[in-house]
DNA sequence: CTGAAAGCGCTTACAG
DNA sequence: CTGAAAGCGCTTACAG
């Protein structure tokens, strides 16, 4: 049945420690005394026990991936990115959900370092991740951030162009003729600010003034399914389309799009005619309304590769005992213009 | 920094097996020797090694489920349940995808097993499964299906009562006048049997001729991201529409729904005035299309949580060494109407 | 009720 | 180039 280093040992006429080294590849060994192990190896269909071989190194190949919020579509195709790159070094991620709620994310950590992960990617609820420093003391693992950008604990960190993504979007929209834009974020974290920030540098550069009341956010709530449609997003883009005339919007991402566009339909407005919209995330449903949605598309898939890379390459600088300094990436949007604008 | 329970044991002035004892509760312990015990773990801050635990318990306490197209969100709703369920017994699921290719889904068992997860729930990219009496003939660990029915494998099942959604929903639509119905499905595999089935009892019961025509599958290119707009589904429903004259058309899955609604939209054909239409799997995203779409819900989470719990049941029968006849279960549908009928 | 000790299956200095 | 042996941190018969 499933035999051991020993037992191929022995039918190979060799020592477990050569048995070892041939399958680690760790030292040399005479072609002739490998082949016997090979054969062995052959014969008895052995499998090294990854369990032994796990506590033995005292490593899991288990990376902890603590994600705000895993219904989100988003998210799950950042892990599928990372669960794709991370295969490729022999690791596996863990996925465990926050549900927004920051005291069920310390809970995670706090799980997932008491089952010995070997690193953790954390998409955080909110941007303080102090608590970090006290979870991880006795733990010297490697952890990256992804999503939105952290306080109170310094690592790596990957972020969408967000600066970027809002400016090019808002930037088409003037060049379409739009004056009258507004903006709507599911919840003011670093991330809608920095679209948000985005948005207001293509006003200004093009002379348009920045109207603060034309920039708006959900709150709390606007993350929960029940208030996605009818919170306070809805509320924002009724009173911006009724009161204020609006010709444009830019919806901050796929939570606030869903308050958004929701009162867009039931206020019948006309798309791209009486406003153009734009949403951050793209998602194959945008293509199945009427009209279809133009959007900033993240690239969440290369989100998640990039931070299993970093994941591993700190993991290896460990290892190998070499500094390396925090980084951050800042991964590109791309503007798809479909029939919303 | 991190203290083992050889430590805790000399703080303690006992054993290391009183150790053991305390923290596990096997055995009973002397309250006041106990008291000492959980003393030291506390002045420790000491947490059990699961690496060395797992290798000496020859367990991982990981569950792989293999995911025949972990791009779709039912199944990643069903890994959602999973995780849920699983995380109360101690376990963890570790997700893979198999891109719908049965060389991958071959792979990903291998690879699985090969890393020691101590169960396996499998929605398998096609029926044959045989494959696994080889590659688990040495690895004694439980396997449940999920979504399609497996042959060549008997283990554990859980699906969606097919059957009846897909004739509650024809019922429907018969009450509503329709004679000419038709079905798409996205690939004729037993799930879309299934479900084509409960078609034609609707039919049959309501004494409306089955037309074999009117039950359409795709190809195997049917399920590809490339070819899901405008592929086998889009053109078999433009056939439907254009030469057959149906006036309902019942979607058997969220793929073949993407290729059918994108005819429907592309052609203007008016639902529900011109079209009746019901798809099966709910989502967000069905209420935010012009019309909004009625739905045979399945129950993903519970899916998933069904499918945990018979692995967990199937590990505490093998350890007590119980015999537990493999189970089917089949989780109910809903009908939700919606603008599209 | 508690402890001494074997042993799970590997890896890795160390010796030769 | 190869091997004998220690040891990773637990659990668990077994003895008392």
């Amino acid at each position: 049945m499933k035999s051991s280093i020993k037992e191929v040992a022995h039918l190979a006429g060799v020592s477990v420690a050569t048995v070892s080294y041939v399958l680690n590849g760790t030292k040399h060994v005479r072609p002739e005394t490998e082949k016997r192990v090979m054969d062995a190896v052959k014969k008895l269909n052995y499998q090294i026990n990854p369990l032994a071989r796990n506590f033995r190194k005292g490593e899991s190949k288990l990376i902890g991936f603590v994600v705000c919020d895993l219904s989100n579509y988003f998210f799950q195709d950042v892990a599928l990115g990372l669960e794709k790159r991370l295969a490729r070094y022999g690791y596996r991620p863990i996925l465990i959900d926050s549900k927004e709620d920051k005291n069920i994310e310390m809970e995670n950590v706090r799980n997932l370092l008491a089952s010995s992960v070997d690193g953790l990617i954390i998409a955080p609820t909110t941007e303080d991740c102090s608590y970090l420093n006290l979870l991880l003391a006795n733990h010297s693992i490697p952890v990256a951030f992804v999503d939105r950008k952290p306080t109170g604990y310094d690592s790596d960190l990957v972020l969408s162009a967000n600066v970027d993504g809002a400016y090019e979007a808002v930037k088409y929209l003037i060049a379409k003729g739009h004056r009258k834009i507004a903006f709507v974020g599911s919840r003011l974290d670093s991330t809608m600010d920095e679209r948000a920030e985005g948005f207001r540098k293509a006003l200004r550069e093009a002379g348009i003034p920045v109207n603060a009341n034309f920039i708006r956010f959900g709150d709390n709530l606007s993350l929960s399914p029940k208030e996605l449609r009818h919170g306070a997003i809805y509320r924002h883009t009724l009173d911006l389309v009724t009161n204020h005339g609006i010709t444009a919007l830019l919806s901050g991402n796929n939570l606030a799009t869903t308050g958004a566009f929701s009162c867009l339909m039931e206020m019948k407005v006309k798309i791209p005619q009486e406003l153009a919209f734009i949403t951050f995330d793209d998602s194959f449903w945008l293509t199945m309304t009427t009209p279809s949605l133009s959007a900033v598309a993240q690239d969440p898939d290369n989100i998640g590769e990039i931070a299993g890379r970093m994941i591993y390459e700190r993991l290896m600088a460990a290892r190998n005992n070499v500094q390396r300094p925090n980084q951050m990436v800042r991964v590109q949007t791309q503007l798809i213009i479909r029939g919303s604008c």
